[in-house]
DNA sequence: CTACACGGAGAGTGCTACTATCCAATTGGC
DNA sequence: GCCAATTGGATAGTAGCACTCTCCGTGTAG
């Protein structure tokens, strides 16, 4: 198919698609001559994932870009997948590393130790951890890793059954991409059930003001 | 203290600190004169507040606005401010709402009706949900509502658990801050212990590729 | 043969979150 | 009481992001 079908198909505007492949999200058609190339479903489903990991996960492009050449790189393995997807959701810290920021990314790392999980020392969401909770502290409350427990307990058990149910998977394309868009959009799942979930039990423990 | 030593003592450039009195986030000083006004400790927590919901929470300003104005607002209940919290979070869908999409929707509706959660019928969450169920199947995956189950079940003891710690609290005021901040904050910090169990698990199954 | 479509590139748009400049009034150190 | 520095307030400018528009010279379908 040309240019203009792809762009119908996927109902994107062909703007927009031009976009994509300038910045390297979406790979060239088949060239057929200096000024036309052939593209394929490969380029529809591959335009579905962009929208989606953008419109669901609400990524920049950037790092969809980075997410989808993760997905690309043939020599990956499906563990390194998961630090592909894992980077797709980092946050990347704003403020400044504070001497409390520093403290409590120390503290982290004593937790997760504790917790006894293999991690690298370098990842992102150990910064984040240690963001909120110097965060928490700057807002007076005097809390330590152990307010993290509960919600580790539930990431582990939450964890362990994705991991579980994601690996017996066939092909490594399909594989790779089960991991990814789960990773990402099973997140934004959680998020919006836990906030439906309070609005819940908030309703149903009947506290009125 | 002065705009110059509010400033310094929250560590934001002045042009920032007079941004965020612009559009309303910070309380006005009291004006001693016609170009003089005096700010407290009130305001310091205030920039505070403010800096970790953009920082560890990454909202924008329109969302902290609303927030603040729901955290100011005496005349909300507890309940509401669960509301105010959730709203802080709420994605806001970019995707247009497609005849799949409003399938999806009535999928949740029923999936949530079923669950036998008390969600108002128009909270934001239903649509990501929807979202995200058909952005799964515009990838090809077969799936239905059922997807959801396990992650419903982590929310619901999660989100039972943080109701129950979080209502007894001191004044209006500081639980009602303790609400919105731990709703945002903590839900980061989930996200990011997620990821990191990921990594944990899918490096202790040993899957090597 | 000619009107429309193509790929490629550059510039322009709208939005967000600041950041900088200007101003007249006011203040604090001498 | 003087004057440089600071103040509150307003306006304008900037940087980054995600498109979106316009051009251009070349192809291609009816």
């Amino acid at each position: 198919m040309r240019i203009s079908e792809l762009s119908r198909g996927a109902g994107l505007p062909l703007a927009t698609v031009k976009y994509y492949l300038r910045e390297g999200l979406l790979q060239a058609g088949r060239a057929t001559a200096p000024n036309q190339a052939e593209y394929d479903e490969s380029h529809v489903h591959r335009l579905r994932l962009i929208r989606t990991l953008r419109d669901v996960g609400g990524l920049e492009i950037d790092r969809i870009r980075r997410v989808l050449a993760a997905i690309d790189d043939e020599s990956l393995s499906r563990h390194d997948l998961f630090g592909a997807a894992t980077l797709a959701r980092e946050t990347g810290r704003r403020a400044a590393p504070t001497e409390a920021w520093r403290r409590a990314r120390e503290e982290v790392d004593a937790f997760l130790e504790d917790l006894g999980w293999q991690v690298r020392p370098d990842a992102a969401a150990r910064d984040e951890l240690a963001g909120a909770l110097a965060g928490l502290r700057n807002l007076g409350r005097d809390v330590g890793t152990e307010v993290f427990r509960p919600y580790a307990a539930a990431a582990d058990r939450l964890a362990a059954w994705e991991v579980r149910t994601i690996s017996p998977s066939e092909s490594r394309t399909v594989a790779v991409e089960q991991m990814v868009v789960g990773t990402i959009v099973f997140g934004v799942v959680f998020d919006a059930l836990r906030r439906l979930a309070h609005e819940h039990h908030s309703a149903t423990t009947g506290d009125a003001g």
